[in-house]
DNA sequence: TAATATAATAAGGTAAGTCTAAAATTGTCA
DNA sequence: TGACAATTTTAGACTTACCTTATTATATTA
């Protein structure tokens, strides 16, 4: 009752996509989830079908989409995996806003939760942002725009 | 001439096993690829005939499979791909080595190719090791294993 | 309210990637 | 060398995920 029930890539893009319009604007049809992944209206309607059998969206003939508590919950999930690579790709990382979101929206689809847990710690990390990590984050940047290390920090001499 | 010729992640997984297959034993059979991969045969066939027409292997009926040399240069760089995933996986991210395995092995074949460098430049700035890197690293990794973080820094005070 | 525009759906097709089952080939060894 | 076992291949089916085209439903507005 409580398993899994693994979606595929597309159906959580369809899933997410429900979710992120209905934050929008309260009401999403068929068309609207179809320009926003940029696919025909025949193939929203097939997944919109997919999901209302596995109870995450219901859907009137001709009418709303909306998300059920199940699909909701679902939803919020991918979605968090989706920020969860967005904040590491350009904050760390330091790709640009664009290329953070297409490899997050690639790879949320992918990661385990594993991974995305050590992820998790790792942001927590970097950004509480305690002893080190503010030189050690500013190093790190310089690095990845001029190739080049900086000296900012001034142990340097000192460590052994 | 030169075009990159997109190979799908399934694909891409056939000559990747190809070529390990070949490091390994010198000669390369259907059986062997099948095994490798959890599939049937009848689908390592298949699969092999579309990257012979694609010029990355070649194959006498119910004979040897071995690579070209195109088929040799693709195959590195996705092992490349696989090993730099890995390593960040395992020596940044503390996941153990199957897990880190496991998560390359999908995330291989979605990344692009500007994520991917910046992992490179990311990788060479931890492990080149410079100022402030090992306190940071250390205080990574217990904080990844404790949820605590270290007070190993001596800078701490010193700040602001 | 009838005509028209927009939206949703149904039907049918294509391509990738797998499978099973059956047929073809090869290698081994008694 | 001939028969059996292992391997490879072919053929055909299924699933996912798209598409296009045609039809049906709804909404607007003259």
């Amino acid at each position: 009752m409580r398993g899994k029930g693994k979606l595929t890539s597309s159906l959580e893009d369809y899933l997410e996509a429900i979710w992120l319009l209905s934050r929008e604007s309260k009401v999403v049809r068929v068309r609207d989830v179809a320009r926003r992944l940029g696919v025909t209206p025949a193939s929203v309607v097939n997944a919109v079908k997919m999901l209302v059998r596995r109870g995450l969206v219901e859907h009137e003939p001709y009418g709303y989409i909306s998300l059920t508590d199940k699909g909701m919950e679902r939803a919020t999930q991918i979605y968090e995996r989706h920020t969860i690579l967005t904040r590491f790709f350009r904050d760390i990382l330091g790709l640009d806003s664009n290329s953070a979101e297409r490899t997050a929206c690639i790879l949320e689809h992918h990661i385990s939760e594993k991974a995305l847990a050590r992820l998790v710690k790792f942001l927590e990390f970097v950004e509480e942002c305690p002893d080190v990590t503010p030189y050690w984050l500013k190093g790190l940047h310089h690095y990845l725009e001029t190739g080049k290390r900086s000296v900012i920090c001034p142990l340097r001499v000192k460590q052994r």
